[in-house]
DNA sequence: CTGAAAGCGCTTACAG
DNA sequence: CTGAAAGCGCTTACAG
């Protein structure tokens, strides 16, 4: 007599109406008491919760949000490469964690480096207006999303700046990690160093790429363009193009990847050659075990737990009313020495 | 001029009203050509298509939630563990894909084994109107969700079955991959085989530890308790508990991991004393680099891309009406030898 | 402290 | 093929 409500078909739902009928109040009081308004009667009060928990009464989010003033849906979107990437999985949870703590749902996707599907998700976020988005964009013209900002809907860029739109951005420190992370390689004594990068449309390809060049320029080294592969995505691309390298005439002695899988597409390169003790390498990026391989590798880590955080903060801080200039953040990378980035040059063909 | 619509304030939308306004038809009109409604004068959809541009409109799927039949919030959600571990990671990425080529946006929770955060995650979906929901579940009782399911919301299980409630369930063969796993290493003479496993209140951890005991059961070993680790979940201390192992009186000669963190803790162990050629190990869940370890690591491999498709194919086909019994799918592991697991027990010793 | 009326943006059900 | 009216479940704005 509890759980069933007689007369009613399966696929029925409670309303206010039917909670204020069962508490024999109005449906102005239901909603009093849903959203916690102090002026109500206790004994309504109790009425209409009893009335509630046997209806098993669940309020409509989006009938509450059509008819509020704010308009808010409780819902954010969070928008990233790909979401089973750890790199992109450990920003989402991150936010997951603060969005759950206000009360609010996320909305996950990913675009996979695809413009297209950057602006079919962003467009599918403001059909469900979503009250904020945080995103790691794959296009290079953000105009677009200027009706939605201009709607009150703020945007936090993580990992990659906004092109063309005035909005929040929180970014790693790739260029200047990049370059200490070469610098690194030239004081054990490399010159020869290979540069193993992602998409060049992805800035933090690009700015990793630009960490490398500055740090030969500074050391006054040419940069040669035979040791520089770039575009490449997968394991399995970067294991046979630093296989290339490594069978070339006048190979590298060590090299620096631009990303985790490139870093180990270039182990296995190197290990299937048995050169893991005389070729040094430096990856962009930690990653699970890096340090349980034989040597174990040496990485510039980022911190994707505190850009998610330092976004998330941005986001709901907007949210909150804060209109002041739109912000830049720079989160540090670190470096991890583990022993790959520390074989020397000497090294090489020692004991070949 | 395009951009800007005087007299507008920012936070303004357009809405099917002003829509209709501007290219002077009625809002019914309006609404036909959104929804591509068959029956419109080609001239009027130009004309409202025109408007709908200039004004950067976009409909309000929640509204049109509201007033719809069906009701169909063109949202589904998708409850997991935890959102960054790649087992669910993959779930999730895969899940996504199929609801994206059906508009349906994913709305995504992680409970972390908690089942207070279930039921506030499952309840705030409720609020939300998901169309339906894929479920990892972290409580034992699900009866709880009756009601959603009463009104509609199909659920689908992944990973662990549901309890006290009938709804579709997509599987692992644990139990059958596990008990494969450590007749495996009794084929390589292994008898003193520890069991580490995860929370005992995780039916997959239960599934592989049982699988563990009936591996034992049939080559009439006694399972003896001092080899058994449970309740482990982090690497750090599965590292420690197979470490003291390792240094007790009578140790094990081969390790059966149930979880990936606990056999990249178990490996850890292992390689701290240097063991590595002589404690066989066998984990259950693959993970990336158990190739490149040495030696590499054997697993018994789940297929969480296989799931999250059995399981979105499912929860879609509920959605289009199938309204046949719930069914319960087996996703078969793999077995994959790499080295870890081969290591016959003479082996044991030898060097030391 | 409580409630009746209007309206959020849309679709339904109907009339022309 | 097109449109005026009603209503989805809720909150606002107001009156008592």
């Amino acid at each position: 007599m509890i759980d069933v409500v007689p007369g009613r078909t399966p696929g029925y739902r409670a309303t206010m109406k039917d909670v204020a009928a069962l508490a024999r109040v109005s449906l102005k009081t239901v909603s009093r008491v849903i959203n916690n308004e102090p002026t109500v009667n206790p004994e309504l009060v109790e009425r209409v919760r009893r009335a509630a928990s046997q209806l098993h009464y669940q309020p409509n989010f989006g009938a509450s949000a059509l008819r509020r003033r704010d308009g808010r849906s409780s819902t954010i979107g969070v928008l990233l490469e790909d979401l089973s990437n750890p790199f992109s999985a450990t920003i989402y949870r991150a936010v997951e964690e603060m969005a759950i703590a206000r009360g609010v749902s996320v909305l996950g996707g990913s675009f996979d480096e695809d413009p297209q599907r950057e602006h079919e998700l962003t467009s599918s976020m403001s059909r469900h207006r979503v009250d904020g988005v945080i995103i790691a964009p794959a296009s290079h013209d953000h105009q677009y999303l200027r009706q939605e900002q201009m709607a009150g809907v703020p945007f936090v860029f993580v990992d990659r700046p906004p092109h063309l739109l005035d909005a929040d951005v929180v970014l790693s420190n790739s260029r200047v990690g990049s370059s200490h992370a070469v610098k690194h390689l030239m004081r054990y004594g490399h010159r020869r160093i290979a540069f193993l990068g992602d998409l060049t449309t992805i800035y933090t390809a690009e700015e990793r790429y630009q960490g490398y060049c500055e740090a030969l320029a500074s050391a006054g080294l040419v940069l040669e363009n035979t040791l520089v592969a770039r575009d490449l995505r997968t394991i399995e691309s970067a294991q046979v193009v630093a296989g290339q390298l490594l069978d070339a005439q006048d190979p590298p002695s060590a090299f620096f990847a631009g990303q985790n899988l490139l870093t180990i597409g270039a182990v296995r390169a190197i290990r299937e050659r048995g050169l893991q003790q005389r070729i040094a390498i430096v990856g962009f990026d930690d990653f699970l075990l890096a340090d349980l391989l034989e040597p174990a590798v040496t990485v510039v880590a980022q911190d994707p737990i505190s850009i998610a955080r330092t976004a998330a903060t941005l986001l709901f801080a907007r949210l909150d009313g804060d209109d002041s200039p739109s912000t830049k953040k720079i989160v540090e990378t670190s470096f991890i020495s583990r022993g790959s980035g520390e074989i020397p040059l000497s090294a090489r063909g020692d004991s070949r």
